[in-house]
DNA sequence: ATTCTCACA
DNA sequence: TGTGAGTA
């Protein structure tokens, strides 16, 4: 099943484990805002997305010389309809709904090359 | 046993 | 980035 890819259920132990990275590496990631890990009795859980998003900032910061801030300002200048595979229809649904609240990449986690359904979730929350 | 935050010989 | 302390 697929979307079951969204699901945390990763402590971070495991996850820095998986992806051989220090614990302390994902905190910082988190703490810089490039990945959302969602808690659960005050433990974060990464989703399997989670994992590949990491994956994707490491290749970054690795092999693309990009640093935190620099990933960052990327972001800023990729609007989340460029991230993700959102209708035109569905962008201005998103757009009139977070208006200045938030930037759009803090909520448009996604993959390097796979889009997700965020917005239709976001649209739910809202 | 694990994770959390904070701080740094 | 890594590591240790003190908790929860």
């Amino acid at each position: 099943m697929e979307f079951d890819d969204d699901l945390p259920i990763y402590s971070i132990g495991v996850a820095s484990k998986i992806l051989k990275v220090h614990p302390r590496t994902l905190r910082i990631y988190e703490a810089e805002g490039l990945i959302l890990p969602p808690r659960r009795g005050g433990k974060r859980l990464y989703s399997k997305n989670d994992l590949v998003r990491i994956e994707c900032l490491r290749k970054l910061i690795h092999e693309e010389n990009l640093s935190i801030p620099g990933i960052k300002k990327l972001l800023e200048f990729t609007p989340c309809w460029k991230l993700k595979e959102c209708s035109p229809e569905k962008r201005k649904k998103c757009r009139e709904l977070s208006g200045k609240k938030r930037k759009c990449w803090e909520f448009s986690q996604r993959t390097c090359e796979k889009s997700c359904q965020n917005c239709e979730v976001y649209l739910k929350e809202n």
